[in-house]
RNA sequence: GCCUCAUUAGCUCAGUUGGUUAGAGCGACGGACUGUUAAUCCGCAGGUCCCUGGUUCGAGUCCAGGAUGGGGCGCCA
């Protein structure tokens, strides 16, 4: 048996490939189905005169997705996906399966969903996941081979590490447990006892988002390193994420054209990233500060008049098909391609209009910006889109972020937290910083947040016993591969997304 | 929790100021076609117009409430 993925050392050879029929089309004597093994998709040609009559009728019953074994010589073919076809000798049939709920055309969001288990058979799910596959790959890559030691952090938690947020509550043998919301806590203890550690687990978020960059089930990667600083950490944020980018494109050229991901951003973060201070980050929003002699406001009042535009010409070329399909005359498949066309360009107008209604309110809220608040997703999305690379925030307001942050020395007002936002729109996938070491600021933080004293005290002996500077980051991982992959939502970036609304399947 | 948009056939969508028996494409099914890659042709089947109530001679269309979903805000990775 052979997989897709290798049929280009068996050229001109006969081969057994098993799998699933992706797609079929058919003619008098041909049937054409492209086999799908997990590996990769490949063309398989059945011929009424290789294989008789009663098997090539059976070949013409076939179902999508219906199971298959085929055998037959292995033909290089520069027009297919992947370069290969098959001519069929003999097919056994393991399931002939009919209806499939997935068909040849476009879906929507919801219905999809719904068949989120069949959904990942489909080429643009399996690219997605292929690439997942090596996004965490190569983060494990990345951090053994700069000698940190993988960790698991406990997943029922008795309290709120950040105290802020909505936890899933359990019943833990008759009292409260939290599902976790960052391993960090331990990851620090952690990081006392072998230098330099990294999490890499599943983190539960109760929090009600209906929007296209959360989950309540998603992945962190929490690295936490003794004797590091705020910058130490920066620098570390950048090195890591340039090296699994470049590792990803490396490895999934064909995943990432198979998702028309054009790749120009992801070649930037070969360059420096971009280090900001809170200050001057707000002061960018704002538009008090220009950026290569542009200001956010005139950079998002173009956006604005970009997208109206954009707009007009849809409803104008929807406009001339609909009176060119009226006018008659046409062919029937040529009425077909215009249809498809003004559905698509009604769904575009859509997302258009979305993004008409919103970029008056982020233009509006990134004017009043108020400083000391921290940045919502449109002040995010606002200060990258000055940017082409990654964008580093780091000495935040301290009221704004965890308690467990560090003072800057120089001004007490701020925290050495740094939260890195992607380009493209993408915003804040790290998030991390330097950890409080002095004792008595921590209690009061502590109190401050009003969290429970008693959960912590194991915490405040790493800071009585060898207490060292200290610093790490929490990386969401699914955000990372949405970015990577330039996906709408991060829904699409786990198997089974769990979601406010969403636990099935 | 708040704001906003949506819900019509298996799927994607039309449906005019409220007016007879609600349409199309795709898919499915039946047939035609020697190489296709969602663009060939003919035929056929397919509907609780999200739910409840209201206005009206008459509601898919208007109003109110609710449900579900998309997106945004808050919060975050």
């Amino acid at each position: 048996m052979a997989a897709i993925q290798d049929l280009s050392t068996h050229v001109g050879k006969e081969v057994e490939l098993k799998g699933w029929v992706h797609n079929k089309r058919e003619s008098k004597t041909l049937v054409f189905v492209i086999l799908r093994d997990g590996t990769g998709f490949c063309q398989c040609i059945i011929d009424l005169n290789n294989v008789g009559e009663e098997n090539f009728n059976v070949a013409t019953s076939l179902g999508l997705e219906s199971s298959i074994v085929v055998r037959g010589k292995v033909v290089a073919d520069e027009r297919q996906v992947g370069g290969y076809e098959i001519h069929v000798t003999s097919f056994d049939v393991i399931q002939n399966c009919a209806d499939y709920p997935i068909a040849k055309k476009e879906h929507g969001v919801d219905f999809l969903m719904d068949q989120r288990h069949l959904w990942l058979r489909s080429k643009r799910q399996w690219a997605i996941m292929r690439v997942r596959n090596a996004v965490i790959y190569a983060i494990h890559n990345f951090f053994q081979r700069e000698g940190f030691v993988q960790m698991d952090a406990p997943v029922f938690t008795g309290n709120a590490c950040e105290g802020t947020t909505d936890l899933f509550e359990t019943d833990f043998y008759g009292q409260p447990a939290y599902l976790t919301q960052s391993g960090q806590l331990y990851g620090e203890a952690m990081a006392m006892a072998m230098g330099k550690i990294y999490t890499f687990g599943p983190t539960f978020r109760a929090e009600k988002s209906k929007t296209r960059r959360h989950l309540s089930e998603f992945w962190m990667i929490e690295p936490e390193m003794a004797f590091y600083d705020i910058f130490d950490n920066m620098d570390l944020i950048e090195k890591f994420l340039r090296s699994v980018v470049a590792e990803v494109m490396e490895k999934c050229p064909e995943e990432l054209e198979i998702l028309e991901r054009d790749t120009t951003a992801l070649k930037k973060t070969a360059e420096p990233f971009i280090r900001l201070t809170y200050d001057d980050a707000v002061a960018i929003i704002r538009g008090e500060k220009e950026v290569n002699g542009k200001r956010t406001i005139d950079v998002l009042e173009d956006d604005l008049a970009q997208t109206k535009a954009q707009i007009a010409e849809l409803k104008s070329d929807i406009e001339q098909r609909e009176s060119a399909i009226a006018a008659g005359g046409m062919k029937k498949g040529q009425v077909n391609f215009n249809l498809n066309a003004i559905d698509k360009n009604k769904n575009t107008i859509k997302q258009l209009e979305e993004d008409e209604r919103n970029i008056p309110q982020w233009l509006d809220s990134a004017r009043n910006f108020t400083y000391g608040n921290d940045f919502g997703g449109s002040d995010e999305t606002v200060l990258t889109r000055m940017f082409d690379v990654p964008v580093m925030v780091y000495d935040w307001p301290h009221q704004v972020k965890a308690f467990y942050l560090k003072r800057n020395p120089d001004n007490l007002n701020l925290a050495r937290g740094v939260d890195l936002l992607a380009p493209e729109g993408y915003g804040e996938i790290v998030g991390g910083g330097e950890r409080e070491t002095n004792e008595q600021l921590l209690i009061e933080k502590i109190h401050e947040h009003e969290l429970p004293m008693e959960a912590f005290d194991w915490y405040l002996d790493l800071r009585r016993f060898g207490s060292v500077p200290h610093a790490g980051f929490g990386l969401g991982l699914e955000r990372l591969i949405a970015w990577i992959c330039k996906l709408p939502h991060v829904r699409e970036t786990i198997p089974f997304p769990r979601m406010y609304g969403r636990l099935k399947p």
